[in-house]
RNA sequence: UCCUCGGUAGCUCAAUCGGCAGAGCAGGUGGCUGUUAACCACCGUGUUGCAGGUUCAAGUCCUGCCCGGGGAGCCA
């Protein structure tokens, strides 16, 4: 009996004739021997076939065969150690399901202004299959963290009625006889939610009208933000490492596969373990100085910067209480100073840059409409917001995590574009 | 938006001082009973991004434009 199987299971039939529903990946011929590589969207398998003369009628079934042709095959498991991956398919026989002609993509290496415009085709390769599969198992551990911690996941729009922190960065849309806009953060919504679930998070795309260019943005992307009622500062700074230390280590313990096939060396990952090292804002300036950076105390680091102070640290290190002039409006000043806040970014090692920020936020009524009104804000606009100040206002804290960002520390890659299917970076919207 | 590098065969790249535009890979044919981006032999391929200019002669020098890579600012 012939059972369709996919190949992340393949070795739970050893001995047993299965059926493969895939694509060739790779062919390699050696006289009477000709192998398969054959990808099913779950994995990798080598298959092999002999036969006594080169004109066997397998064989001519396998000289029609090219890189990306779909095929169902069907074949005994075997143990074999000269296979990649330990086990092998012995071909019974094989169906051409399409034939393909001229696939684009070779088996080298390309640049990137040539895949780009093929990402359709390019992530089903190796490296691109392998980074997907863990941002899937990436966004799991993420739901799981909050599930065992009891926020509930209540989702906020997308489309909006005005800005968070500005319009400058927003995308605008038709929204029938008004405007509206792409939101950049769920967090003004997600504190209403708070107020009315308690500890709440919120995950999804977020769009930012930058014209960033560097290895660390995308116009679009995704971000996951928890808040929570009643939680003060100290109360979501532990949340965020405990979450990082999870999610993390969860990771990379149910996505070995896949980080074998990028060959990412997880030492250092292994070592990511809360509670992670603190300091302040203005301490942080002492390490750049020391380290010939420029930047003026009283702005916010560069890339550059992030690095330097990341780069003293193994695990990744948090950085708090930012001034308030460079911060977002609804920040909680701090009350030793006033002229900085109870805020937090978390750095990530190996200059993977900054992978959180998050403060508590401003509960009191009268100081959050000074603010509004010294941003130069509508208050007509954000006073929805400010109900949640006047009815049974609370303390409350949260954080937004980038998704992306987080992904491409995990598998090393270099670019953040490859840690999302279809990347949105500047300039680039197809396909 | 700014800085910087680039655009030559299907792909990755060469081309010295301005002097016949050529290699590898992919593709085709044949060979090989264990290949690992297999290997060996033989066979092709060009509006040098676009438009002007200088010159006996331009891939190469000059001007403008278009497209892309890398970086900066901003941020997750």
């Amino acid at each position: 009996m012939r059972k369709w199987i996919y190949i992340n299971k393949l070795k739970e039939f050893v001995g047993e004739t299965v059926e493969i529903r895939g694509w060739v990946y790779n062919l390699r011929s050696s006289g009477k021997v000709r192998f398969i590589l054959l990808r099913d969207g779950t994995g990798f398998v080598q298959t092999v076939m002999f036969s006594a003369t080169k004109d066997s009628p397998q064989f001519k079934k396998f000289d029609k065969l090219s890189l990306e042709t779909s095929i169902i095959l069907w074949g005994k498991v075997k143990k074999e150690k000269r296979s990649p991956g330990g086990v092998e398919i012995e071909i019974e026989d094989f169906d051409i399901v399409q034939i393909t002609d001229n696939y684009p993509i070779q088996k080298k290496e390309h640049s990137i202004g040539f895949l780009m415009p093929l990402r359709h085709l390019w992530i089903r390769s190796k490296k691109q299959f392998a980074i997907l599969r863990l941002r899937d198992i990436l966004i799991w551990k993420i739901r799981e963290f909050f599930k065992n911690e009891g926020f509930a996941n209540v989702d906020t729009p997308i489309l909006t009625p005005s800005s968070c922190e500005g319009t400058t960065t927003l995308f605008e849309t038709e929204y029938f006889e008004q405007k509206a806009y792409l939101s950049q953060s769920g967090q003004l919504y997600n504190e209403a939610n708070a107020m009315a679930l308690g500890k709440v998070y919120c995950f999804g795309p977020t769009f930012r009208a930058e014209k960033s260019k560097t290895r660390r943005h995308l116009i679009e992307f995704w971000m996951v933000e928890p808040e929570a009622a009643y939680y003060n500062y100290e109360d979501m700074i532990k949340v965020a490492e405990n979450f990082v230390e999870y999610i993390i280590q969860e990771t990379i313990k149910e996505g070995r596969e896949y980080l074998d096939m990028l060959e990412r060396d997880t030492t250092q990952l292994e070592k990511i373990k809360a509670p992670f090292p603190r300091i302040k804002y203005t301490d942080a300036f002492k390490i750049l100085k020391d380290n010939g950076s420029e930047t003026p105390e009283g702005e916010d680091f560069g890339g550059t910067d992030e690095t330097i102070i990341s780069s003293q640290f193994e695990k990744p290190v948090f950085v708090t209480h930012f001034p308030a002039d460079i911060k977002a409006f609804y920040m909680q000043p701090d009350p030793e100073d006033s002229k900085y806040t109870l805020s937090f970014d978390l750095l990530a090692p190996e200059g993977y840059g900054e992978i959180i920020g998050g403060s508590e936020r401003i509960h009191d009524y009268d100081l959050l409409l000074k603010k509004i009104k010294e941003e130069g804000f509508s208050e007509e606009d954000y006073k929805w917001y400010l109900d949640l100040r006047k009815y049974g206002s609370v303390p409350h804290s949260g954080f937004g995590l980038g998704l992306e960002r987080t992904l491409s520390w995990i598998t090393g890659i270099h670019h953040i574009r490859e840690a999302i299917p279809f990347p949105r970076t500047l300039y680039n919207l197809y396909p």
